[in-house]
DNA sequence: TTTTATTTTTAGACTGGCCTAAACTTAAGA
DNA sequence: TCTTAAGTTTAGGCCAGTCTAAAAATAAAA
């Protein structure tokens, strides 16, 4: 199935919608709901988030959403909303699988700094024959992770669902381990990297004021996070957690 | 200037075939009419050999150029044919530079077969950021020339002019080098790496039938090609030639 | 020089992906 | 239940890049 790059894009976003939907579920208390592979049902994907998410004017989504219906890639129920079919979240693991190898790739091969490589691999992703992904997965030893922590889905379609909570539900005394950063925001990226931020760094919580978005951390260093959107980017798992590395095929859940 | 794929297409392939066109001005005798650095005029490129080229159809081509006449990137003179101004030979000469900088780079880093590289690099040249180009210059140690023999242009757009004689016109008896081959067709590619004409490859020739187009070679081992074409993609120097490795700033010879 | 063949350009149409404005659904509140 | 607010879809348009068919210009041949 040969797509246009905007198909792509709208597959991978319902996918993400999708994922970082259900997480969001329920979240109030922190504890024990958001652990590994629970039922991943979740609501449909609406319009609107999908047009936030790709910056495009609703009716433009509408548009992609009638046509990659029509290829059977989405199903489309108008005014409820949109979720992937199995072959539609093929497609979108594949693009991920693209986004995720090609960021590894540039930081590891190319040292390419981590705050950059991701507006790279938004590009890159679409281009990528099977025989450059390939090259590309040996020669970094076919890798699970990206540089940020996210999980690396295999060419058959599975990827780890790692369970690993928001830094943001973290409250104070926590010890916890850095697992993943949000690779959306450069300037953000960067911050986190000042800080100490990085997959594999451990910390306890000082002060926790989520309203206010404050955070106090004790990393190495000692660090201070300002704002929601830095304790909204970084995943951790808290100490005695098990890594939880377990890998799912999405596709197949999805057919349930 | 951001230009879009199809714009860097068209004066990507207004150059090549402005170069080429002029090496096959009057070509009839072999011998010291195609040297290095001649004058660089030959004719406009017509609107046919460039939807040829671009396997697009005649009106696509004419809609282009205007567009690109418009934003002075290139001369057209109706029903006359088009040229480069030096602001769009330089937007040329950079597109050509990421193609042959990622035809190495796959080859070297990645370990692809020549024949590959070509169509990949088609698409990498149009998405390669600066950065990028710069830490694949680097990890190449800033080549020269990609893996078929052709020159890469340098950042600031100058470009070693080879003087390379097409192997179709040597003659039986020339000892001659193999310098450049044409990395056009993935098919034809196979066949001279079979045969041992790949740069560097040193040769007689035995036998030369240009009309019927056989050409037997003594090479390490002896070889056949058959058909213009095989002998159209090979670039040779005679034995006693000089590398005539001459950087030259194609833009600013344009202007004159 | 006139006719003919070839090439180039214009005219008009189509697709993909986007937009705004307006109409329509759904969900929520009175 | 009715009204209103919010979200979604339809209607209609724009731009980039392509196409075919027809008209115009150039080059070649008579």
């Amino acid at each position: 199935m040969v797509l246009s790059t905007a198909a792509e894009d709208y597959l991978k976003t319902i996918y993400k919608l999708r994922e970082t939907g259900v997480r969001a579920v329920g979240n109030e208390a922190r504890g024990n709901e958001a652990r590994g592979n629970e039922a991943r049902e979740g609501a449909p994907v609406t319009t609107q988030a999908l047009a936030d998410g790709l910056q495009v004017a609703a009716p433009s989504a509408t548009a992609m959403v009638k046509k990659l219906a029509s290829l059977k890639l989405v199903a489309h129920e108008p005014y409820r909303g949109v979720t992937l079919t199995p072959a539609g979240e093929k497609i979108a693991l594949e693009v991920i699988r693209h986004h995720r190898l090609v960021e590894t790739f540039l930081a590891e091969v190319l040292g390419m700094d981590w705050d950059q490589v991701h507006d790279e691999a938004e590009k890159w992703e679409h281009i990528l024959s099977e025989e450059v992904e390939a090259k590309i997965d040996a020669a970094l030893n076919s890798p699970t992770h990206d540089p940020h922590g996210a999980p690396i889905p295999t060419l058959d379609g599975r990827i780890a669902s790692d369970g690993w909570q928001p830094l943001l539900r973290a409250g104070a005394g926590d010890r916890v381990t850095v697992r993943r950063v949000s690779d959306r925001n450069p300037a953000v990226l960067r911050h986190l990297r000042e800080v100490g931020l990085i997959p594999g760094a451990r910390l306890e919580v000082l002060r926790a004021a989520p309203e206010s978005g404050v955070l106090e951390l004790q990393v190495e260093a000692q660090a201070r996070i300002v704002g929601t959107e830095p304790a909204r980017a970084v995943w951790v798992s808290h100490d005695g957690d098990t890594p939880s590395s377990n890998l799912q095929n999405d596709a197949a859940e999805n057919r349930k």
